[in-house]
DNA sequence: AATTATTTTTTACGCGCGTAAAGAATTGGA
DNA sequence: TCCAATTCTTTACGCGCGTAAAAAATAATT
């Protein structure tokens, strides 16, 4: 590293002996030259150290190397774990990602996808908000960028949606439940934020009746995306005044569950499955936290390894097949359970 | 909205019918024109909505508006909070954030530093992985790209430094703790990833000299930034094994005592103040999940409001001052006791 | 060695905007 | 009303790179 300065590919050209040209196709896809000119470009590069205006570079590129993430609700360590595989893929197969969080309002996302347009990114892996996205911003933005979405689905956006199979999720939790116990009920928010939450719902009770069992939903009050305090509220006004109507309780996802747990200890009610405790507690998401909730959570775990690959892997085909797909496609992964102590 | 094309400034130059150079300066301060101009300026944007290209924007401005935010670990609800509001307060000001995470690696946090310097920011803020960072990258770093550290210290680096007063943290743990009852022994990993936590043990050291109490520091293993785990495993190695000096425990952050406390549950270890129970665990950072973990965590809280806004604040005027201030500057918010049933 | 296919060089233009300089227009104040 | 200060328009050039086209060089094939 000789450490000289070098301003532009044209001074980069002159110390390296390779026209600029063949340096911009280089620079474009390092594979697209022959191995022995790449050869001399990479090192003249380790002597010089010069890296390509990227202003300059993306302004005439119809289509730039960038690659937009959004996520909802990034102080969710769910999203946050996903977002650190997606990132280091993006990353491998020689894109920049760019990483935004809607933080749960509507407005922020709007916003997201607004200056996502200007960047003019090759692709957009886009979590949407769900109940509070806007719907016509989000259909419009997936007209004019190769979209892939994730965790939620909006029928019919965006050229293809990969996320986990929630049905997968609720029958596999209430037939463990209900096999190992009495038949759990529904814990969930009365207006739940994410669009899964109304499939975990329907999945509960079509489970419950292919078992011939008796369903029961609590639904609790509360908007927003602060599920914990909300788990926990519904949580001790179930305690206080409600009977339940079993003594196994299954909620929507983990954070409900980890503000529910909360409360059951507030409530001295004991949690597991032990003779000592009465109530019986299991979710769906495996939380990053939900190992060290207590007792430790039952759930049922994503497959974030295989959501967040295939998510990246399709839209790496979606970019190289021009942006369209002939036909939308929609992957679900199913769940592992996840057998700890609350239930 | 008439919703026409507009290709270029040129063209909407004359939709407007205001001079390009004018344009060019409204879209780099709106407040460096005249009002009556820029109000047709913002007439004519209502009309045509035309967005300057970034891209060519950025091409020749020796600075750009954008803003570098690095934390070294994302999924930690602490930085995801923090980032939210730094995040805002950019957007309003008018910059454009772009967010990073080093994800606990310091390969990562220097390829973030490198490709921050190609986005030619206007400023960073860069709360840094601390112990594994790459003291003489960041050094480089700061030198060429105006820097405001939070979070963690490194001495001498950046322009300016925001974060907490650990000696505030620990006196007011420590002085709560020892006042109520028993005087707290300290828990701690033996090689922080993390400045601050030497800080917090000689603040205890400190705190328990002037007291005139005999101080125990309980140093478990483990390395990385899974902490909770860490936490979890040293507390059962050290309830199964070891003699506690005392029957209260400081840990030196709530996320190694979210693990140390689903230790205590599993061992069957009653935490809080009442007379049945027989620990108490009290820790620091006010972590947003230290509401739900059972018991809810006795606490000192970051002054998470001011430590951003101040951060922000101070990049602000940094960049008005040209990248450089005469002086390093430091700025220690203090913490506040969060009292909750574990202590 | 001759021919063909592939890759590189040369040359040249354009992208969309920043910005400098000089002159014209507008404003504000007395 | 006039002058000075401010703001705007006109004109022009440059930034660093993409990319097209034709000529030259290199590699692969026969």
């Amino acid at each position: 590293m000789t450490d000289q300065k070098v301003r532009n590919m044209e001074e980069f050209a002159a110390k390296s002996g390779v026209s600029r040209p063949t340096l911009s196709k280089y620079f474009n896809d390092p594979g697209s030259v022959r191995g022995s000119t790449r050869k001399r470009i990479e090192e003249a590069l380790e002597q010089y150290d010069y890296r390509p205006n990227i202003y300059a570079m993306n302004q005439n590129r119809r289509l730039t190397k960038n690659i937009g993430i959004v996520v909802p609700y990034l102080a969710d360590p769910f999203f946050a774990e996903i977002v650190r595989v997606i990132e280091r893929r993006c990353i491998e197969a020689g894109f920049s990602p760019s990483l935004f969080s809607s933080h749960g309002e509507r407005h922020l996302e709007n916003d997201i996808l607004d200056s996502l347009r200007s960047l003019k990114p090759a692709g957009v892996l886009l979590a949407p908000l769900g109940r509070d996205s806007d719907k016509s911003a989000i259909e419009a933005f997936c007209r004019d960028v190769p979209t892939v979405l994730f965790d939620s689905n909006i029928e019919g956006m965006g050229e293809a949606f990969v996320g986990s199979d929630n049905y997968s999720f609720v029958s596999q939790t209430v037939e463990y439940l209900s096999r190992t116990g009495e038949p759990p009920c529904f814990f969930e928010m009365r207006q739940p934020a994410n669009p899964n939450a109304n499939k975990r719902r329907n999945a509960y009770l079509d489970m419950m009746a292919r078992l011939e069992l008796e369903p029961h939903v609590l639904q609790i009050d509360g908007t927003g995306w602060a599920f914990e305090e909300i788990g926990r509220q519904g949580g001790l006004d179930i305690l206080e005044n409600k009977d339940l109507p079993t003594n196994t309780m299954l909620c929507s996802n983990d954070r409900l569950a980890i503000g529910f747990l909360s409360a059951c200890f507030e409530k001295d009610v004991r949690v597991g499955r032990g003779a000592d405790c009465t109530l019986r507690v299991a979710s769906h998401d495996d939380h990053p936290f939900s190992r060290y909730t207590c007792p430790s959570l039952t759930t049922a775990a994503h497959d974030y390894a295989s959501v967040s690959g295939h998510a990246v892997e399709t839209l790496f085909r979606l970019i190289e097949s021009g942006g369209r797909f002939d036909q939308r496609e929609e992957t679900l992964f199913a769940a592992r359970l996840i057998m700890r102590e609350s239930a």
